[in-house]
RNA sequence: GCAGAUAUGGCGGAACUGGUAGACGCACAGGACUUAAAAUCCUGCGAGGGUUAAACCUCGUCCCGGUUCGAUUCCGGGUAUCUGCACCA
């Protein structure tokens, strides 16, 4: 009789359903509490991806291991629903964002559910429901407070032909994705979130948490720590400084020239004294067509007008220096200015080229500067530099910031690449900013007896003429009263971007039904910090950053008792489609999951995503995998056909058990799921060869097989006579001393070279040993000269001859 | 461009802290069962040479170089691919 899947299946997730069996315990008196967190779903239209079941299955492994490790344990869902797909489809079909949220979101949780994962769904979120996102409002309101929100006019991507703001994403090529026509960058008064204050608070404690090595480089590269000096250069003709950061003032007898971003504020404060405005103005309308991202990219080719008219002064060598606009040099980083030293940075030294500009060397070290910029920092020696000549790069630059702290002409400055965080979006699915503006009292936020502020109805979700949010056409919502001084007032039309609600969508599920607060004192103090959070290596920057900023702030105003969220921070690799490239619509290589669990099952589906590859890198879709895959749970299921008596392992089976209990308990705290996978089938193979598995064998392998193919485990427990399931039971021990062979085969090499192997007994005395390697290479050993002999223990001995 | 990662048979991959490279699975080939096919079971399976068969030999973990008795693993220099780049999430 074969395995009927579909029926088990069903049968196992109808009853986790009704009985609730994976809902944490709200019994705080347990002090083994685990709480495990994969990255919540956007609930597109195309359903679930079949990457999402590699992260949730992997969490599910363990979050299954620790309940049978005796763990009051929490693993939560919910949805991240606000965002541009659904906005756009509404616009498309005239349907209400809602609605189609409410359909997506039914669609994703049956999926789910049909997979078997141990969610505790009585918890599950939704960051568009009202009770939900009045928190995210509430913290925007603390944030407000505190002086970490604020209003700054920042570019936006603007459509010339639509007439509004476009996401990144909506920009193919400069152009709209939509109509084609030219995309250009249009300064907005937007609200910002200082995350530029946590900047080092954000580095630092990257020491006190277990994320990946390189899940903390990304964080540190991307805030991007460096230490220089703010240095003034004066202008002719001005009382205006143009100030500059630098990391390198040790360079600054060598700075030949200036570079100012293109949408530098010196330009608008000296157009009286600039004679070739024209130009100038021409290249800030070229530069305003491109992004940040396509001006560093481009950089192959420097364009760049000298600003005529106006001279800086170099401040150590009092040279008059040309000032040169050029957008290799960005308004959001430093100051938006920087000194050029074509001698010692290979950027200044294209443009310096380029142009025509001056090189003066001021470091001397292995190179030739007629060639290319001499840019290291460890073995030059200062020329040209005046006071700091014959000094290290390292002294010079203490020198040279004393040297201008003493005369105020620049300072000692830390510098991040880190920006504060542009928190407007001009559109209508998302949170609504809980502020309203007064003629006489400014910026004032709603009071927090009025949250949540809710999204009004509205019919029409195409964005407003001039970028605006959709909700400025909505007259009736928009005009309100001033909260402090009662006169008429506006509100805030922009509303949040999708990374709001996942910010802090982890504290929610500790105490979901919460109406009094985000999450209750006593729930918060249990369950943080998150102990294991999986999620895509494409989110370790932005969101984990946002987040991580979001929980220090509530830890400093006294909301959440941890300074980190998150414990630990993992991440998985990608699942791309059969040809190997990342699967999408228009490639067509699209898997959908609802066909493989209908054709395979939930379990040979998850077995199939662990076994695939390692869990941290990408790995291919492949057809013929997965039935491999099926096959073995055929041979678990037929392992009753062989089972036989027996309450302790036997002999023959026993360093099996014991060597597979130890490998299967490390691998998945390593998250090398695949290997356990592959033990297994190892084990499955071997009861086949013995052609017996005893009742306790077959146990504990259904024990340790549990995490990963429920469904059909516990219905083998069922049948080969236990009352209880596995859900709950206790995890497999093992016995260090039964995992190791007594007897081994010890490889023999000669000069590095396998040339055969000898049976010795484990710790077995070199002396007998070295005999019967001897023995055995004999004929090989024979007129040749030993020089060494190296015999490391139970792994190999090798004799070097010559 | 900047940042992070990856590279091993026909394919996915394994190999603890530098110690028998290729576990496990897929594909393929041969065999058993069957009237036949599917399913299942058994055997083989890096390349080249060698042998009736074996033994055995040489090469082989992206490329070049180094350290070492010994390198997939460590070091230096390259190449290729993947991910992120702040309004996709």
């Amino acid at each position: 009789m074969g395995y009927n899947f579909k029926e088990v299946e069903k049968k196992w997730q109808e009853k986790w359903e009704t009985e609730g069996t994976f809902n944490a315990k709200n019994d705080f008196s347990n002090t083994k509490k685990w709480y495990g967190l994969i990255e919540f779903p956007y609930p597109s239209g195309q359903g679930l991806h079949v990457g999402h079941p590699r992260s949730y299955t992997a969490l599910d492994i363990v979050a299954r291991k620790r309940r049978m490790q005796g763990y009051n344990v929490l693993y939560p869902i919910g949805f991240d629903a606000f965002g541009l797909p659904a906005e756009n489809f509404a616009i498309k079909n005239h349907i209400h964002p809602k609605i189609i949220t409410e359909q997506n979101i039914n669609h994703f949780r049956n999926q789910l559910k049909s997979l078997g994962f141990s969610f505790d769904w009585s918890r599950e979120v939704n960051t568009t429901d009202p009770d939900y996102y009045k928190w995210t409002q509430w913290i925007f309101i603390q944030l407000y407070k505190h002086g970490l929100a604020y209003k700054a006019t920042m570019p936006i991507n603007f459509c010339t032909g639509c007439k509004v703001g476009l996401a990144n994403e909506e920009v193919v090529n400069g152009v709209c994705e939509r109509c084609g026509s030219e995309v250009i960058q249009k300064e907005k008064s937007q609200w910002m979130l200082k995350i530029t204050e946590y900047a080092q608070r954000l580095i630092d404690d990257l020491a006190d948490v277990d994320f990946l090595d390189k899940i903390k480089a990304q964080q540190i590269n991307w805030i991007g720590r460096s230490e220089g000096a703010e240095v003034k250069f004066k202008i002719t003709e001005s009382e205006e400084t143009l100030t500059v950061f630098t990391t390198r003032p040790d360079t600054l007898f060598g700075a030949t020239y200036m570079v100012i971003a293109p949408e530098h504020k010196l330009i608008d404060e000296l157009k009286e004294k600039i004679t070739n405005m024209k130009d100038v103005e021409e290249y800030k309308r070229k530069a305003s067509l491109k992004s940040d991202f396509e001006r560093s990219e481009i950089n192959k080719d420097k364009t760049g007008v000298e600003i005529k008219g106006i001279m800086a002064i170099n401040p150590l060598t009092n040279k008059e220096i040309p000032i040169w606009i050029s957008d290799y040099v960005l308004s959001s980083y430093g100051t938006g200015a920087i000194m050029a030293v074509p001698a010692h940075d290979s950027r200044d030294y294209e443009f310096a080229t380029k142009f025509n500009l001056p090189i003066i060397q001021v470091v001397d070290g292995d190179c030739d500067i007629e060639k290319e910029a001499f840019t290291d920092v460890e073995t030059g020696t200062m020329i040209n530099s005046g006071f700091m000549n014959g000094m290290s790069v390292k002294d010079a630059k203490k020198k040279v910031i004393e040297y201008l702290e003493e005369n105020k002409i620049g300072e000692r400055k830390i510098n991040y690449k880190l920006r504060d965080w542009v928190f407007s979006r001009q559109r209508y699915w998302g949170e609504p900013i809980p502020m309203v503006y007064c003629e006489e009292c400014g910026w004032v936020p709603i009071s927090e007896e009025e949250l949540p502020l809710k999204l009004p109805e509205v019919k029409d979700f195409e964005p407003g003429e001039n970028g605006e949010s959709p909700l400025a056409k909505m007259t009736d919502w928009i005009n309100t009263t001033c909260p402090h001084c009662g006169k008429p007032a506006k509100r805030e039309t922009d509303t949040m971007p999708q990374w709001a609600g996942s910010s802090w969508y982890f504290l929610r599920y500790m105490d979901a039904h919460n109406d009094k607060v985000l999450a209750s004192k006593e729930a918060l103090e249990y369950w943080s910090p998150i102990d294991w959070y999986n999620g895509g290596m494409e989110h370790t920057t932005l969101h984990l950053l946002y987040s991580r900023f979001w929980h220090k702030f509530l830890y400093d105003i006294g909301v959440v008792p941890t300074k980190e969220p998150y414990k630990k921070r993992t991440s998985h690799g990608m699942i791309l489609g059969t040809n190997g490239e990342k699967m999408s619509k228009s490639k067509g290589n699209v898997i959908n999951p609802d066909e493989i669990v209908d054709e395979f099952g939930a379990d040979t589906f998850r077995v199939y995503e662990m076994f695939m590859g390692p869990f941290d890198q990408s790995a291919s879709w492949s057809m013929e995998s997965i039935r491999g895959c099926a096959k073995f749970l055929d041979r678990v299921w037929n392992l009753q056909e062989i089972l036989v008596d027996g309450n302790e392992y036997s002999g023959e089976a026993e360093k099996l058990m014991h060597k597979s209990i130890k490998k299967v308990t490390a691998d998945i705290e390593e998250m090398k799921f695949n290997t356990s996978v592959s033990t297994f089938m190892t084990m499955v193979n071997e009861f086949y060869k013995l052609n017996r598995i005893n009742k306790a064998e077959f146990r504990t392998f259904i024990t340790l097989l549990n995490p990963f193919a429920p469904h059909i485990t516990e219905e083998l427990n069922k049948k080969i006579g236990f009352d209880d399931e596995l859900a709950y039971c206790k995890w497999p021990e093992y016995d260090e001393a039964k995992t190791v062979d007594d007897e081994i085969e010890l490889p023999i090499q000669i000069n590095g070279k396998l040339r055969g192997a000898v049976n010795i007994s484990i710790d077995e005395n070199e002396e007998t040993i070295k005999e019967k390697v001897h023995e055995a290479m004999k004929e090989r050993l024979e007129n040749q000269n030993i020089v060494k002999e190296i015999y490391v223990k139970n792994k190999i001995y090798n004799i070097v001859i010559k």
